[in-house]
RNA sequence: GCCGAGGUAGCUCAGUGGUAGAGCAGCGGUUUCGUAAACCGCAGGUCGUGGGUUCGACCCCCAUCCUCGGCUCCA
């Protein structure tokens, strides 16, 4: 007999060899037909498996993650198998379950084209329909090399030749076996709703030098609501591009004669930008810092002292002749700054100096990581250097850290994922000193009490670093604030500051992004509001659109009296019907439509029509103004 | 950089070895209109760029630039 022990506590005897799925039939059909793989003394299995012994049971659904993973990756099985019956000269490599599906590599000598999805997608419906079980073999390692050798599966053999565990083991549906840990889903008839998404190129084990496999990428669901919902998001996704929108709301452009992932901001765009500065400028003076200006090129002196081209020569642009002298782009503000600092005997009382630019950079990215806004080669960093003692440390990082919240809070973003980033295999500076600084990051988190993760190996060449990851309106992650502790430029340029006590000490530099780059922080803007900006960051604000011919003066006559009072006005008299106008201006996304017409010339009053809202009536042309000029105010999205 | 897909009017897209198309936008006219598309007309393209094959190339081939989906990279 076996003892299982369920979730709630209660504890059944049933016979010897019982598997979950039998359990779960007893406790209800529903259940056993949700039922996808079970988790035994804290170990997933499948559902199938005899128990004996004292177990813990449970009984996964495909509602839960585990359910849903294992649902996913049986799919890719049967994707697999799918494809070596199209495709049999196909090598398998790899396809686990991923985040939102799963995918699987294949060598063929013809890479996928669109055509041939549903073409596998057909053939995955008639396994499904076969309903074959999937049934897990266990064989010595040997054994399965000589197996996969004999299958003619070079990826496999090389994946089992690594593994350290003498039994290994295999899943079979039907004619198809694949290496694979397991568990799976009792029978392929158990796949859900599913969708094959894309066919790419990938590394074998991801490295650039390896051969180039296909990959297809795919996802399931539990539900055909849950697949339907998905899809939906990545349409949604879609919708919200911000190249889309970018070329849509005229926001910015690239162009190919001028180079690649080079942002011209076209007006629209540049004022977002504009307004963003503005606020950008005016807290950073509230909170202790001073703006600074640097050049964009600089001699190769510089970056030599710097160790750029040492450390960062890749980033870097070539070198122009300037009087016979080599002069670089900088890839980076850190050495102006310091420059700066370098120009007078700084003491202990001058500490900390934070100065703070919107300084433009220019990196070599390759030419296929292009993207868009958030992935450019010419961008303007939200930087600031803070130089401070050695003691003070824990305080400017704690300070920073607090800042850098407050500002992405201004701009609609609350959620984050904090993480800190430990030594490289490529750094400078002891060991030692990094120790020191990765305990003043942890420190700081410890105290504004944010729970955050460790990244070894994620810091820069020289120093550890705090990221901070916002969660934008579709849940999407996007890397932003970066505040990195740096021991090593100091010593590289010998910057001292005069102590209480006379002597002269290295002081300690961080660097710090807030929001990155501009450019990266409009696309990820532009994203997260679907282009429907808050009125703090609207570019226009409101559009007044006139009746007929006999209202455009006093259309005119509100615009230029609304732009009097820095409201971002502009208006719409164009010799068209109202719902054209209207139809316009929403497509534009502007948060006020103020329709103008006989009725409202005559009593001085506009009527509103609100971005999301509709039309919400007639009011003063004052009311108005004050409404929103108190909206114009309030950040936070 | 690697694998794949693509680049035709301002935008979205059709076309396919034999004279380059539509809708929207633009411009002109008519209409003077009340909350998501009035009507008529006009104009707009060396089909990304450079070579080649061909009697003839938007179409086929090569190179190159740019874009897109991934991989890799991302101080």
């Amino acid at each position: 007999m076996v003892n299982i022990k369920f979730p709630d506590g209660k504890t059944i005897e049933y016979p010897d060899g019982v598997t979950p799925f039998a359990i779960a039939e007893k406790i209800s059909r529903k259940l056993a037909k949700s039922a996808v793989c079970a988790r035994v003394n804290g170990i997933l299995t499948d559902i199938t498996t005899p128990l004996s012994g004292d177990v813990e049971l449970n009984i996964l659904t495909d509602d839960t993650p585990e359910g849903l993973e294992v649902i996913r990756h049986s799919t890719s099985h049967v994707m697999a198998e799918a494809v070596k019956r199209l495709y049999p000269q196909a090598k398998l490599a790899i396809g686990p379950s991923i985040e939102d599906g799963f995918y699987y590599d294949f060598d063929v000598a013809e890479p996928f084209v669109p055509e041939d999805l549903p073409k596998i997608e057909k053939e995955m419906a008639g396994i499904i329909a076969e309903k074959k079980p999937f049934v897990r073999i266990e064989m010595e390692r040997g054994k399965a090399i000589e197996m996969m050798k004999s299958k003619d599966e070079p990826y496999k053999v090389e994946l089992l030749s690594e593994i350290k565990d003498d039994k290994i083991s295999l899943y079979k549906q039907g004619d198809f076996t694949d290496l694979c840990r397991g568990p799976h889903i009792p029978n392929t008839g158990k796949v859900p709703f599913f969708k094959i998404l894309k066919a790419t190129g990938a590394y074998w084990r991801g490295n650039e030098r390896g051969k180039m496999l296909q990959r297809i990428y795919g996802t399931a669901f539990a539900t055909k609501e849950a697949l339907a919902e998905y899809l939906n998001h990545l349409e949604e996704v879609k919708k919200r591009d911000h190249r889309r929108l970018g070329k849509d709301l005229d926001l910015f452009s690239t162009h190919e004669e001028a180079g690649a992932g080079l942002i011209f901001w076209h007006p629209r765009g540049a004022m977002i930008r504009y307004l963003a500065e503005e606020f950008w400028k005016k807290e950073h003076l509230r909170h202790g810092y001073q703006l600074l200006n640097t050049p964009h090129i600089a001699k190769d002196s510089l970056w030599k002292i710097s160790g750029h081209l040492d450390f960062y020569r890749e980033s870097m642009y070539a070198s122009m002749d300037v009087d016979g002298m080599k002069y670089h782009v900088k890839p980076m503000n850190c050495p102006g700054h310091i420059l700066v600092y370098k120009t007078k005997v700084r003491s202990y009382r001058d500490l900390p100096i934070r100065w703070a630019e919107l300084g433009t950079v220019y990196r070599y990215e390759r030419p296929g990581v292009l993207h868009g806004l958030l992935r450019v080669r010419g961008f303007t960093q939200d930087d600031a250097h803070i130089f401070c003692e050695p003691s003070k440390i824990d305080e400017e990082v704690l300070r920073t850290t607090k800042f850098a919240i407050h500002i992405l809070n201004s701009f609609g973003f609350s959620e984050f994922d904090v993480s800190i980033g430990t030594m490289p295999e490529k750094y400078i500076g002891s060991p030692d000193i990094w120790k020191k600084a990765i305990n003043a990051l942890e420190n700081a988190l410890k105290i504004i009490g944010i729970s955050y993760t460790m990244e070894e190996g994620g810091g820069a060449f020289y120093g550890p670093k705090i990221d901070i990851k916002i969660k934008d309106s579709l849940k999407r992650a996007w890397q932003c604030s970066t505040i990195q502790v740096d021991f090593n430029l100091p010593e590289r340029f010998d910057i001292v500051y005069a102590a209480a006590d006379g002597t002269l000490q290295r002081p300690i530099m961080i660097h710090r992004a807030l929001v990155g780059s501009l450019e990266r922080f409009f696309g990820i803007l532009i994203e997260h509001y679907g282009g429907a900006f808050p009125m703090w960051l609207a570019p226009v604000q409101v559009i007044i659109a006139s009746i007929s011919e006999g209202n455009v003066a006093y259309a005119e006559k509100l615009a230029e009296q609304f732009r009097s009072e820095d409201v971002r006005v502009e208006t719409d008299v164009r010799n068209e019907r109202i719902s054209l106008k209207i139809r316009d201006a929403i497509a534009e996304k502007v948060p006020y439509i103020l329709i103008v017409g006989e009725r409202e010339e005559q009593n001085n009053m506009v009527s509103v029509r609100e971005r999301n809202k509709g039309d919400t009536g007639q009011v003063p042309v004052q009311d108005f103004l004050k409404k929103i000029r108190e909206e114009s105010i309030f950040r936070k999205g």
